[in-house]
DNA sequence: TATAACGTTATA
DNA sequence: TATAACGTTATA
């Protein structure tokens, strides 16, 4: 009941028509005569709202009903009976809109920014919807035009009127965070919102509280040109640091107590021994503080493996966030102070869970310290309060009114989830081009370019003809996915009428090819030379870059220069993340050892057909089950190691054939059977896992048993039998800390004609003259040296 | 008038 | 608390 009135609904009902309105009519607009209405003075904090309606030109409103999902069986046109009456999962739109019918509350008339050219003007004659009173005005009928509305800037035609902003009203803003309409915060999977906990005050969440800009820069913020705010961009880190020994983990015998690290770390129920269960789900400000306070404490330094966010402007709000801290020198209120309390507590878990990390050694990364013990070694990096802090957070309304922002770190999360929708909005229109543009080929050859980009939308499209070439890609990731030129066939009709409600009229066009200059020429170079210059650049340069300006920034967002995104270890994967991963469509993607949901896991491979990579070790198995949903067909490489609760029950989950009947799946063929590189340590699994894998991955090649338990000579009998696709196909095995395979095991893989790599080190029942025997064996026909103790590696 | 689906209530 | 249901609104 997000979006319950139910307070003032009681009230507002007593006076007129209690009883006579139908459970769920919403009460008719308040409206008199059509300019007579005086504005909310004299009546209760909340009116009718308008329903809003769907965009018509976000990517999910163009996409077509996908048939399968909860809403879209309900429907008679798929057989349902019809009675839930919701919009297919995906295509619930991103950006409603006010209805054409909406006009303004003072002079009747509709928005009136079509009839403007300047941009700037257009916001006083726009329609605005306040979120807490509901009225729909235009901004410049209002008496008081300067009084600083509040806009939000997530949805369209969204604002807290002066009156109630000034009023200090916060009573429905607190339930709707997004506003009226705003149905993709609860209803689109990847949704945080149904995460929060109840009872926070929603200004609080940095991330999906209401975004607060005001009317003064709300014109600079919606419309402007140069987009310096791409803050987004801090989904952009460093490449991934390439694990040992492909991404496997460093066996360590001393390593029993990783699953206790894990608890410490990463259950966020983990209760409190003091009492609490602190750490509930990290918010999102922790990720922002995390980030500043490393930025901080990193200040200059260039970490070349550095875990570091990249996105626009720290240096300049980090100076904000001094600033302000310099002017609210008394901020720290007992809540604060709690916080701090309860942020030392984690940083405390996380510093022992790292002095195990460092002598077990398992966890080796060398990008990565704690981020959540640097981040809540800050007095102000805790996670935001309970409450409380809404004083604060008036000021800075006020504060903003009067001056350029200078945005405490809290508010930072604020700026990052208002850029989120823009972000969205970017992101559906850059992929719906893409699906329509060559990328690698200048505008002038699109015809002959043999290799296309090919977008989300259009790979989704493309649908089940995109199945057959799966099979002929042999492993070598490509740079992009191999499609042929009927990817054309992915284009689907923009909504061409244009809307008179969306404020941010989305680029239609294709990156351009050259960089447009102040002198109104272009720049000589074309884009596919900057996108040379622009492949010799980290994730963080190239964020950097993405502030220059708006080509800039498209062309930094090419697909091609984020092959591989690196979120490990993220603290929180926010609805931004999600959106600027989709955006950038990665092929690789590090997730491990976040607490990502299954709902943001599911949404997000949906929207990732290209993806070849996914590292989700350390996740839990609720989310890494979206895996059993989605598809995800081009997947090479499956990194579920440390994976709490994925069991053989689990696995058979995984890997069976999807028992729908979905066109194209009829094959009974395992969603994973491309598989090539799976990842499996530190897992309970038993030789029935093992059977699965061996009927499922025809193709694996690598595959990571370490610290399984139950893995026995048996298990590597299974994999290495005669008639099993897996004897011919292995190349690589990790057994290390196995330890109940033998030397019985060295004499199974004799039988493997492609294997190359064996790793047997720590397995505490292999002997090194058993490996010994094995390479003096094997050299009949291939030359095995020990590289450790208990590893053996083919010469080549 | 028909279709889609929003935003709420009802129910499990 | 999550899901189902449905009156009603928005649009073509």
């Amino acid at each position: 009941m997000a979006l319950s009135l139910s307070a003032d609904d009681d009230e507002y009902d007593s006076e007129a028509e209690q009883q006579q309105r139908p459970a769920n009519r919403p009460k008719p607009p308040k409206v008199g005569v059509a300019g007579t209405v005086k504005l909310a003075a004299s009546r209760g904090p909340a009116g009718a709202r308008r329903r809003r309606t769907r965009c018509r030109r976000c990517e999910a409103c163009l996409r077509t009903e996908c048939g399968e999902c909860h809403f879209c069986k309900d429907m008679k046109k798929f057989g349902g009976p019809g009675r839930m009456k919701q919009s297919c999962i995906m295509r619930q739109c991103i950006a409603p809109v006010l209805p054409h019918t909406a006009v303004c509350l003072v002079c009747g008339e509709a928005g009136k920014e079509d009839t403007l050219d300047e941009e700037e003007d257009k916001f006083n004659v726009m329609l605005m919807e306040c979120s807490i009173c509901n009225e729909i005005v235009h901004p410049a009928c209002l008496e008081v035009k300067d009084a600083g509305g509040v806009v939000n800037d997530e949805l369209p035609n969204c604002w807290e009127c002066p009156k109630c902003s000034h009023a200090g009203k916060t009573g429905k803003a607190c339930k709707q965070k997004r506003g009226p309409g705003f149905k993709y915060a609860s209803n689109l999977p990847g949704s945080l919102l149904k995460e929060q906990r109840p009872g926070r005050d929603p200004r609080e969440e940095g991330d999906l509280a209401t975004p607060a800009v005001t009317v003064a820069t709300v014109a600079r913020r919606q419309l402007e040109e140069t987009p310096r705010h791409r803050l987004e961009e801090q989904v952009a880190k460093k490449r991934p640091a390439v694990p040992p020994a492909d991404g496997q983990a460093w066996p360590r015998p001393e390593d029993d107590a990783l699953q206790k690290k894990r608890k410490l770390t990463d259950d966020d129920d983990t209760p409190d021994p003091n009492g609490g269960n602190k750490r509930k789900s990290p918010k999102p400000d922790q990720l922002l503080t995390s980030i500043i306070k490393r930025e901080q404490d990193e200040e200059g330094g260039s970490r070349e493996l550095g875990y570091q966010w990249n996105y626009g402007e720290e240096e300049e709000e980090e100076e904000e966030e001094r600033e302000q801290e310099a002017q609210e020198g008394t901020r720290h209120t007992e809540k604060a102070e709690e916080e701090e309390q309860e942020a030392r507590q984690g940083a405390r878990h996380t510093e022992e869970a790292q002095e195990e990390e460092e002598r077990g050694g398992v966890f080796r990364t060398p990008s990565c310290e704690s981020d959540l013990s640097r981040c809540n070694s800050s007095p102000r990096a805790g996670p935001s309060g309970e409450g409380g802090l809404e004083l604060q957070d008036k000021a800075r309304v006020r504060a903003r009114a009067r001056r350029p922002v200078r945005l405490p770190c809290r508010e930072l999360s604020r700026e990052l989830s208002k850029e989120l929708n823009q972000e969205i909005q970017k992101t559906e229109d850059c992929l719906a081009n893409e699906s329509r543009q060559p990328v690698k080929a200048e505008p002038d050859s699109e015809t002959d370019e043999p290799k296309r980009v090919v977008s989300m939308a259009a790979m989704e499209m493309a649908g089940d003809w995109l199945r057959p070439c799966e099979r002929e890609t042999n492993g070598a990731p490509l740079r992009e996915p191999p499609m042929q030129p009927t990817a054309g066939a992915g284009r689907r009709p923009l909504g061409v009428q244009m809307e008179r409600h969306v404020i941010r009229p989305p680029p239609i066009s294709p990156p351009p090819d050259r960089l447009p200059l102040a002198d109104g020429h272009a720049h000589i170079l074309r884009r596919e030379l900057w996108m040379a210059i622009f492949s010799h650049l980290s994730h963080q340069q190239l964020c950097v870059c993405m502030r220059i300006c708006k080509t800039w920034n498209r062309w930094c967002c090419d697909k091609r220069l984020w092959t591989q995104i690196d979120l490990k270890r993220s603290k929180s994967i926010t609805p931004l993340m999600l959106s600027g991963i989709i955006r950038r469509q990665p092929i690789s993607l590090d997730l491990s050892w976040t607490n990502i949901s299954k709902k943001q896991l599911s949404w997000l491979i949906n929207r990732l057909p290209g993806l070849r990579v996914l590292l989700l070790s350390g996740c839990s198995w609720v989310a890494v089950s979206a895996l059993c949903t989605s598809s995800c067909p081009l997947l090479r490489t499956l990194d579920v190691q440390w994976v709490e609760g994925l069991k053989d029950t689990q696995m058979r989950d995984l890997l069976s054939p999807p028992t729908d009947n979905r066109p194209g799946q009829l094959d009974g063929r395992s969603k994973l059977r491309n598989v090539t590189d799976l990842r499996l340590a530190g897992l309970d699994i038993t030789d029935a896992s093992l059977r699965l894998i061996m009927r499922h991955m025809p193709l694996l090649a690598r595959l990571d048993l370490s610290y399984c338990n139950h893995i026995t000579d048996q298990s590597v009998n299974i994999l290495t039998a005669v008639g099993s696709t897996t004897r011919d196909s292995l190349t690589q095995i990790n057994l290390s800390v196995c330890n109940r395979v033998t030397d019985q095991s060295l004499s199974f893989f004799k039988r493997c004609g492609s294997i190359c790599h064996i790793d047997l080190r720590f397995c505490k029942q292999v002997t090194p003259e058993g490996c010994q025997r094995f390479a003096a064996e094997m050299s009949v026909s291939v030359q095995f040296s020990l590289l450790e103790d208990k590893l053996l590696q083919k010469l080549s």
